[in-house]
RNA sequence: GCUGAGGUGGCGGAAUUGGCAUACGCGCACGCUUGAGGUGCGUGUCCUUAAUCUGGAUGCGGGUUCAAGUCCCGCUCUCAGCACCA
């Protein structure tokens, strides 16, 4: 027989599979649920390889555990909303919506013929107003329990895609989707308060234990909590304080200098009192043109004396000088620092270069002088009063605590976090469903009138303002409240509001009564496994915990977090490049499954290496992917005819041993360590033993025994060929829900086992011994090794150590 | 700079958690099959060696141990994230 005929068998069987309904999920109460979620797409076009890998894990897990006789669901959607499809309207003239639809019908049809295991009658698609509708209807709910607000802010601006940004979506200054620089302007926009949860959202990492480490450390990270104090310092011949934050108390006797950021507001308050304001004023505008990335790496540290305000340090009462710097960032904490030029190198440098005093406040056991540069290490209090001769560790809570007897400070924490800015001036997004009424302010859609729907009708100019703007239908409305003529809000939301509840919606997909029914929420929720790429770390896996968790507060879930298990998947690389359009070096996976098939492509996928890792594709590889699958398939024929030899009692004994070894390591390999490419080495293994093994098929079906197990364990991963192995060998009912093989314990104890023998911690040689053996027995059968008593010959043995069933370590001199 | 993860053949990668380093696959070499090529099958493939002797190899250097890829100390390089966060 040849090759066999994969597209035809591919097909056929992708068709029966969706025919047949055997992936639809229902809730079934008492039987116990996996939920499998492979992030979901953006539609952008098509889809490439990391989706391909991405979709083939998670649906490895689904189809085990189906197998393994849990209820699944394992559902698929589009991420919908987004930038691309407006500026393709832009550019080419395209409406977003027809861009996007038929990218979705495009990608879909790509999908499904990859033969995932998908419930496609839960599909959903975020720019649909039965999705939008819901979205909109959260909003409110939050609005009203206060989570949502609108503020005058510095905000990110991105030029390029004429849009604010939050800060997760800016990185060194650059727009996370179009690489553009981005600048800093003032702008009222809707923010939602994650800061609320930021405490919750680091405490909640402890149950995040099926997380990789890594995403948990960039997370805390970025939420970036930190202790303090908040201190006031006097302004002299002012009532003004001046508020700034320390996470190193213990200095303030050190505290020689006071720095406000270029944006803090107290200049302006003062702006009488300072005698250079011009200058002053001068050096703010200069730095507000740099941009975030001139700041950044600029390290050279620039800054302007406000001459004729001065600070009283209110430990040493010393009058000392105020500056303004762009090396204090506006953004955090109060916006100004108490600083400390002795013990943190920042301060250290702009000393220097002002020369302010440098007053030495920790000595450590090397007296190391702050001459050269700033000593930030542990050590004794000096000049320090009362507070002389404590360790700066322990000076840290005694000096908070007076400070707080004092009365001119209080301990605080901190975060990075900031509030999530949430409206974008874009058309492609869902509608925020607010209302400005110049009586009642601003105001929420009543439920009745959701969804707001997107009017279709809308010039995009590509300008730098909200195109729902120019829609006079859209925007003039009543208000809710009393009638009178308002307008509606034009920004429309982030798109990362959309994907933060989609997993919610996926458990009861159609629903046109509520967002989700609570009950089946709580059946389905949490996901047990959740797959998809580590960029979104400090995005979309920020967001949909915080979103789960106020979805919790507002009673409708009942867990508290969302995702149980993550598993982010490497990228697909080539020659170690990303794949992208630009470069244009995409792999397109149409193009391997035509000439290798799916089967082989997801086989390679997964057997290449670990799904963490990256992964260089190549085309070598997967050639042996292929001939794997083919002698698989090959065996059908030769399991099937009658030998004349018959098998001896051991060797059935043995391929049958070696078939229940598969099953555990391959039960493991899945379902516990997600090792996907040890998982198949090991089948690899079985197919070689039994091919080794094909001499003697009269064996009262042995051997077809063991060809049924490797075709049930190889099923998550190949599921097109096993289903057609399956009914080739006469049954009636897909193997895609079978039973997951079991292993018997029983069958794996050996009596006997091989005992490497070290000497002097070399190996020598080895024996073959019961299991049952003690110390006594195994020196025994040593010595009457010819071998490894040469090697003892004139020797002195020092040591036996006998590890049992695992070793003989013998020291001899 | 800080944080985290890593460094194992020509390559992708294994190693039951301290117990036979290099499983499985790719590649390569040789043989068989074939008119030839491809496929398929078989054998071999870390270095040293005539050898199945003997040594030596898991980034480098040291340590603990009967025994170290795995544990400890010190370097070094690579990748990822953050980056003036007070």
């Amino acid at each position: 027989m040849l090759s066999y005929d994969y597209t035809k068998i591919e097909k056929k069987w992708q068709k029966k599979w969706i025919e047949s309904k055997i992936f639809e999920s229902k809730e079934v109460q008492g039987k116990e649920k996996y939920y499998c979620l492979s992030m979901f797409s953006y539609p952008s076009g098509n889809l490439h390889m990391g989706h391909f890998r991405n979709y083939s894990i998670g649906d490895v897990l689904a189809r085990f555990y189906k197998m393994k006789g849990k209820n699944i669901l394992h559902p698929v959607g589009w991420d919908a909303f987004g930038l691309p499809a407006e500026n393709a309207a832009i550019k080419n003239n395209i409406h977003p919506f027809k861009w996007t639809k038929r990218n979705i019908n495009c990608m879909r049809k790509q999908l499904k013929s990859f033969g995932i295991s998908y419930d496609w009658s839960r599909e959903i698609t975020t720019c649909d107003p039965r999705y939008y509708k819901w979205s909109q209807w959260l909003f409110i709910k939050m609005w009203q329990k206060g989570l949502i607000f609108r503020k005058n802010a510095n905000v990110n601006w991105c030029s390029s895609c004429n849009t604010v940004l939050a800060n997760e979506q800016v990185l060194n200054g650059i727009c996370w989707r179009c690489s553009n620089r981005t600048e800093h302007i003032n702008l009222e926009q809707w923010f939602i308060k994650i800061t609320n949860y930021a405490d919750e959202l680091l405490s909640g990492h402890k149950y995040l234990i099926g997380w990789p480490k890594q995403v948990i450390v960039m997370q805390k990270d970025w939420i970036g909590k930190s202790f303090g104090v908040e201190i006031n310092f006097t302004l002299s011949g002012s009532d003004k304080k001046l508020k700034v934050f320390t996470t190193k108390p213990e200095t303030l006797f050190g505290v020689t200098f006071i720095v406000v950021a270029p944006e803090n507001e107290i200049i302006n308050e003062i702006s009488t009192r300072i005698k250079n304001y011009d200058k002053v004023l001068e050096y703010i505008n200069m730095s507000k043109e740099k941009s975030n990335i001139d700041r950044v790496s600029c390290r050279q540290k620039t800054g302007i004396k406000l001459e004729g305000i001065m600070a009283i340090n209110p430990a040493t009462k010393k009058r000392i000088p105020v500056f303004t710097a762009d090396y204090v960032l506006s953004t955090y904490a109060t916006g100004a620092i108490m600083a400390v030029p002795a013990h943190d190198q920042r301060d250290w440098e702009f000393a220097k270069k002002k020369g302010i005093p440098i007053i030495k406040i920790i000595a450590n056991e090397d007296n190391s002088s702050v001459d050269k540069c700033a000593y930030e290490g542990e050590g004794i209090l000096i000049n320090s009063k009362q507070f002389d001769g404590i360790r700066s560790i322990e000076a840290s809570n005694i000096v908070s605590e007076w400070i707080e007897k004092q009365n001119f400070g209080k301990k605080t924490t901190n975060f990075k976090l900031k509030d999530w800015l949430i409206s974008r001036q874009r058309y492609w997004g869902t509608p925020i469903p607010m209302i400005h009424c110049k009586i009642c302010g601003v105001v929420p859609v009543l439920d009745k009138d959701l969804p707001v729907i997107l009017p279709k009708n809308i010039n995009f100019t590509g300008k730098s303002e909200s195109p729902l703007k120019s829609n006079k239908v859209f925007l003039s409305v009543k208000c809710p409240q009393c009638n009178m003529d308002a307008t509606r809000e034009t920004d429309t939301m982030d798109t990362f509001i959309d994907s933060s509840w989609y997993y919610l919606r996926y458990c009861d997909a159609r629903n046109m009564n509520v967002a989700f029914d609570t009950a089946k929420v709580n059946y389905w929720m949490p996901v047990d496994q959740y797959i998809g790429g580590i960029e979104h770390a400090c995005m979309h896996l920020i967001y949909s915990r915080f979103w789960y968790k106020v979805m919790r507060d507002l009673n409708f879930v009942k867990h508290d977090e969302p995702f149980v298990n993550l598993l982010t998947q490497g990228m697909v690389t080539l020659n170690g490049n990303v794949m992208s359009k630009s470069k244009g070096n995409i792999v397109n996976p149409d193009k391997i499954i035509k000439k290798y098939g799916v089967d082989t492509a997801r086989l390679f996928i997964l057997f290449s290496g670990p799904p963490q890792k990256q992964l260089d594709w190549s085309e070598k590889g997967i050639e042996g992917c292929w001939k794997f699958i083919n002698r698989i398939w090959l065996l059908f024929d030769m399991v099937n005819k009658k030998a004349e030899i018959k098998a001896s009692e051991k060797d059935k004994s043995d391929i049958l041993k070696i078939m229940h070894q598969t099953i555990k390591k391959v039960t493991i390999n899945v379902g516990k360590t997600a090792r996907f490419n040890t998982a198949i080495s090991s089948i690899m293994e079985l197919v070689n033993a039994l091919y080794r093994y094909k001499h003697h098929l009269n064996d009262n079906g042995v051997s077809m025994i063991v060809y049924k197990t490797v075709i049930l364990l190889m099923t998550p991963f190949t599921p097109h060929v096993c289903e057609e192995i399956w009914e080739m060998l006469g049954y009636n009912e897909y193997i895609s829900t079978h039973m997951w093989p079991n292993y018997n314990e029983n069958v794996l104890k050996k009596y006997y086992v091989e005992l490497p023998v070290q000497i002097n911690g070399k190996l020598k040689g080895k024996i073959t011994v019961s299991m049952k053996y003690d110390e006594y027995e195994v020196k025994k059968v040593i010595n009457a090794n010819e071998k490894i008593m040469l090697y003892l010959k004139n020797k002195h043995i020092t040591k036996f150590i006998y590890i049992k069933n695992k070793i003989i370590s013998i020291v001899a001199n």
